[in-house]
This record gives structure tokens, C-alpha cells and sequence, in this order.
DNA sequence: TGCGAGGGCGCAATCGTTTGTGTAACCTGC
DNA sequence: GCAGGTTACACAAACGATTGCGCCCTCGCA
């Protein structure tokens, strides 16, 4: 009835635990006969032995699983990087512990504590602040940590992140190929790299262009949501700034920008384009659909998980940040910018087909 | 620097760990005295004293964490599901161990067989098919279970669904409403409650409309993704079936049905009406936005959990299945079929504004 | 024949808790 | 002053595995 224990198989096979244990565990079995060995092994499958990993964590401090911080879960863009992860942590063994932190340091801190206390091996955190002395502190204890999507300032911890340089610069060159001269940008959290990294980006890639950076194109998102979108964007138009184009640090804040245009009667792509950020599942299916950079979702798990995995067997081991290469797919948010009516540049004001 | 364990806490307070154990437990710390409890409590803080949960489910058999088991996380319909579980388990000291089973049933079998070893205490199902051997087995054992958003054909293993039914019933209202009498259905996998419900709910609708229902309007999806929405549509037109709008088992298949639409250059709603069934995320911002049936996402969650933990609480309490109300949200991908022009009811080639 | 080496296995401690049982000390009431 | 009942704690045995250590036996070799 109760299942079976280490000690049912050892008695059933007449060994002692002990040799039953060593005889269980691959990395062991050459300690013992390799006939005994069979034996045990035959013995533990007939019975339907599974071991418990309860009592083996709690002696040998491990657990083969791994924590997997994330922002929100009901965010598009962070599924696919969980599977990612998880995909790649099966084969070895582990298993993946997902948190969400819903952006509240003290949340975080309970959940990650949580995750310690269930001796994790290893941390994979995409809802990294650009200071976070939590994540800092932990890894000096020597906990293995690998960031996605985001990085710290300082600190040399890992991070599997999508290029953002080039995907701004290439988002910023396909608006000025249209035609564009004043591209507002809706900034992420400056907290977060991808915010800060997206905005000097944007920045640069203007000055690349010969475009002088008018701040007051620049709105910054206190959040990465479609809320914190639609705001920024109205702030935007009501600070009565001038643009036919609008990069938004995200697909979501894009989203939220849509929503704006809309509100003021304005058409997205006739009188202001909109270019996202990455490419999160069916921004290809709305109206208009999303011109956005791709980001590698999957890959970026996969390869979190891939370098997690490599200091987990080689603790020594220090891998380095990668970098994965981003696209460009354009859709029909963006277009020229609309012929100059009602004074240079400002958005003119065509009504939205809804 | 090692994290310190009830015995150093023991130590420091001068009394034994059984004792230091009973302070620090709300639930036996009348069996020690006040002042010592108060003693040991302190000292537990001062050291930074955090128990071992491992240690604890060895000794107790349990883990304060259930089990939450999807078919895929990046299906935006359990996001929000999984949110509602966590909520609500979380306030209780509970956590959710989150597994996808990518419907496959090996993956799950060990997938659940992995959280058994993990002793969680509980399941919460999404991934259930109407014959389901390996829950009811489970569930035979005494596992507790609750299922959400698909049943199981017997047994009385309960289940939070949404009222497929009434949300099936008044789609077909609006649609005949709008003056459409030929309506197809894009079924979802018959191996699951929600695609056979919704199926025989489809006919029963029609039938209480008068109308009566021509199998050769049912095409059967066998999964729910918008790739199998797609071709059903496609083999529905590839068939010669006339109709004017389509029921489609759930939004993903709705997605489906309007890429199929396009490719044929068929125009939703002007030619075909489309009306999905979950109201997932971004919908309502589709080309055209999606009228759907609303389910209560989160709310089926946290019913869940709830009833989940009633029964961790009292074993013996045996809770009934619960239907959550649905609303229709009509949005723009319907409206009153095209006047015939190339024979009774069939779609009229109007191009799809693309 | 004796000795060292080493293979194969058992012994027992251990991980950090929880919990049944034992047992002092104390109180109460006659 | 003592039986009987609390109260407050300590003792020790678990839970199910892993692992350092040491014993025994066998074998090879001198």
C-alpha cells in the first residue's frame, strides 16, 4: 500500500539500504557488484520504487530544480521563455519553480526566500532591476544566478538578453526610410536596463540620423503596460509635442499607445506610425498589425537555462552575457508620415477608421 | 554563516529543539510555557531563523504546495487561471508547482508522477480529458483534485468550468438574432469536456432556434490551437458547406478561422460572422475585434483553489462541481449575414479588407 | 604459507524537523 | 503528608535517503 522505500527494495533484493542506495545511483554503481547491481535495480522496478527526493534533498542539500522569477505571468512575452527554460532544464533533471513577483520588491523577496528555502539550486530572473541589491546579495553567497531579458548595472552576473541596441537602431532606420523626422519614444522603467538601454538607443540612433533628440518626445512609463502606454502617449499629445512616429519601448506600451491614437481620433499608420518591441504572440493579429522587433522569446529561455545548467556542473565556471540577435518584421503600423497640413510635423488629424 | 536550523534557535534559547519546535508552531505553542515561547520566538528572529521546509515534509508527509497541471503556459487562456490559483493559495501557505503536459500523456503521467514524489498535497487540472485513467486513479488513491475549466465524463472528481451551455446558447442567439440560420462550428477536440459541451450545446441551440443542424456545419478540431482553426475552416469551404458564420469552440480557433477566412478572401464580419468562446487576452484588439463569450478566467482559479484547500482542510468535505457565469461580449466580428446573391446562404465573396 | 591490496558491502551517522512518550516539578485537596 | 493530576519540558525515534568509514573476504604474489 505505502510506496515503496529504499529500504523495501534493500530487504527485498538482501542487500542493506546503503548498497541498494549505491547500487540505485548511476554515479555510484561501480562501488558495487555488477550482479548485485541488476538485482537491486530488477527489484526497485518491480516494486515501482520511485526515490523521494524530499529526503534527498534535506541530506545531500539539493533539490534539482531551479527558480524562475518573473514579473507577471499573464505577460505574453514571458511563457515562451519559461518554456524555453523548462524545455531545456528536463533533459538534465531539474525542474522549474516559477514565481511571480507582480513587480513588488517585498513580494520578491518572500518568494525568492521561499525558493531558498526550498534549496534551489539556481535562479533564473527576469524581473531584474537595474540596482538590485537582492539579487547581488544573493549571488555573492554563491548562488547561481542567470538574468533574462535584463541586467544589472554593475555586477558581473550573467544575462541572456535580446539586443537592443541594434533592434532600435534598425526600428528607428526603417522609420526615417519612410520618411520620418520626429519619432517619440515610449520609454520603459528607467529602473530596468531594457527601459534605460531602449532609451539611449533611441537616442543615439536619432543623433546616427542627424536628428537632434527633442526630450520632449521622450515619455516615460512608470510600468511596462498597456495603462502606462496609453498614459505616456496622452501626456504626450497633451504637452502638445510634434511626431509622426511613435517607438515604444514595448509591444504592450504600443498597444496602449493604439489605444490613445484612437481615443484622439488619430489614425495609426495614416497620421502616426508605431513600431513595438518584442514581437510578443498575436501582435501580428491586431488592427493595425504590429511593426515590432522580434526578440528570440524561446531562445532566450533555452539559453538561460543552457548557461544555468553549465555553472550548476562547474560551479568555476563564470559564463558571460550573450546577446541575441533581434529582427525587424514590418507590418502595417508603420507608413510615411502624412504630407505636413496643419503646421510641420504635427500629427494631422485624420480620423481613425474603427 | 550557515543558515541556522531549529537547533541553534534550541541552543540559544536553553531549551531543547522538540520544545523550540513546539514555540515556534501557532498550532502547538500551548503546550509550552508563555514566557519560554515568547523566548524562543525571539530568538528565532534575532538569528534569522527560517525552517526548513524540506526537513518538515519529510517528517509530516506534506508540503504545504499543490500542483497545477496545463496543458501549455503560452496558451493565453491559463495565465490568468494559474494567477487566480497562486492568489489564493498563497494567503493559506501554499504554493503551486506549475507543469505543462503539452497534452502529451506520457510527459504527463511524468509530469504528475514528479509532483507526487514532490508530495504536493493536492492537484488543480486543466489538461483533463473526459476519460481521464491516470486522475481517477490518482483520485482513487485519494489524491485531492479539483479540475478546472473541462470535466471528467464520470466520477466525482470536481470540477470549476464555465457555463458552456448558456455561453453557447447565447452566441447562436446573437447570431440568429442578427439574422444568420446557417452556422457552422468549429468543435474542439472531442476527447475533451469543453469541446464535446460546447458541441452538443451548439446543437441544441440550433435546435431551439428551429433550426435544424446539418453535420456537414461541424467541423471537428483536433486540438485547440489556431492552426487546426484554420483548417477546419478550410476543409468547411474545401466541402461546399454554405454558411454565414461560425461558432468556433474557443478564441484560438477563432484566430484560425479568420486566417483561413483571409486566405480565401473572405471579409468577417461582412461575408462571415465569427464568434469565439474564452474572451483571452488582446481579442477585443484583433482585425476585427472578436465577439466571444466571456469566462471568468481568474475567477475560475481562485474558485479552485478554494475548493481545494476546504478539502485539505477537511478531507471528509466532498465539494460539488461549480459552473461560473459567462457573458457575450459582442465586439465587431459579427454583424447580419450578406444579402444572398450567389445562392441561398452561402458566403458571398466579399474581399477581406486586408 | 603469509601478507598486502583492494573489491564489495554493511554500519551508523546525518540532513532538520515533528511528535509520542517519559518524567521531573509543582499544585490541589483530603 | 501523600495520592492524583497538571504543567512544562526533555528524550529519542522517526521521515527516507546519502556517504565516510571500516570490516571481511578473496586474490595475487613472494
Amino acid at each position: 500500500m505505502r510506496r515503496p522505500t529504499l529500504r523495501d527494495v534493500a530487504e527485498r533484493a538482501g542487500v542493506h539500504p546503503a548498497t541498494a542506495s549505491r547500487a540505485l545511483n548511476p554515479q555510484t554503481r561501480e562501488l558495487v557488484n555488477d550482479e548485485t547491481a541488476k538485482r537491486v535495480i530488477r527489484v526497485a522496478k518491480s516494486l515501482g520504487y520511485r526515490p523521494n527526493p524530499i529526503a534527498r534533498s534535506l541530506k545531500t542539500a539539493r533539490s534539482a530544480s531551479v527558480g524562475v522569477v518573473i514579473p507577471d505571468l499573464t505577460n505574453p512575452l514571458f511563457p515562451p521563455i519559461v518554456r524555453g527554460v523548462e524545455d531545456e532544464l528536463s533533459p538534465a533533471g531539474y525542474n522549474a519553480w516559477i514565481v511571480n513577483t507582480d513587480n513588488d520588491p517585498e513580494r520578491e523577496a518572500a518568494q525568492i526566500e521561499s525558493l531558498r528555502s526550498r534549496q534551489v539550486e539556481g535562479l533564473i530572473v527576469a524581473a531584474a532591476r537595474r540596482e538590485h541589491p537582492l539579487l547581488e546579495e544573493f549571488a555573492a553567497e554563491g548562488m547561481p544566478i542567470v538574468l533574462v531579458n535584463r541586467r544589472l548595472d554593475r555586477t558581473d552576473i550573467p544575462a541572456v538578453t535580446a539586443d537592443d541596441a541594434a533592434g532600435v537602431a534598425t526600428a528607428v532606420d526603417h522609420l526615417v526610410g519612410l520618411g520620418h523626422r520626429r519619432i517619440a519614444h515610449l520609454a520603459g522603467p528607467p529602473q530596468t536596463s531594457t527601459g534605460m538601454g531602449r532609451l539611449r538607443a533611441y537616442r543615439q540612433a536619432l543623433r546616427d540620423h542627424g536628428i537632434d533628440d527633442d526630450a520632449r518626445l521622450t515619455a516615460t512609463c512608470a510600468s511596462w503596460t498597456q495603462a502606462e502606454g496609453a498614459r505616456a502617449v496622452r501626456s504626450l499629445l497633451d504637452g502638445g509635442a510634434e511626431f509622426t512616429a511613435v517607438l515604444a519601448g514595448n509591444d504592450l506600451l504600443a498597444l496602449g499607445c493604439y489605444d490613445a491614437l484612437e481615443e484622439r481620433g488619430l489614425a495609426c499608420p495614416e497620421s502616426v506610425s508605431v513600431v513595438g518591441f518584442n514581437d510578443i504572440p498575436f501582435v501580428d493579429r491586431l488592427r493595425p498589425p504590429l511593426t515590432t522587433v522580434r526578440i528570440p522569446h524561446y531562445q532566450i529561455g533555452v539559453e538561460a537555462a543552457r548557461m544555468l545548467l553549465d555553472t550548476l556542473r562547474d560551479p568555476d565556471r563564470h559564463p558571460h552575457s550573450v546577446l541575441l540577435p533581434v529582427t525587424l518584421v514590418v507590418r502595417q503600423s508603420t507608413a510615411a508620415p502624412p504630407a505636413p497640413r496643419d503646421g510641420y510635423g504635427s500629427p494631422s488629424l485624420q480620423p481613425a477608421t474603427v
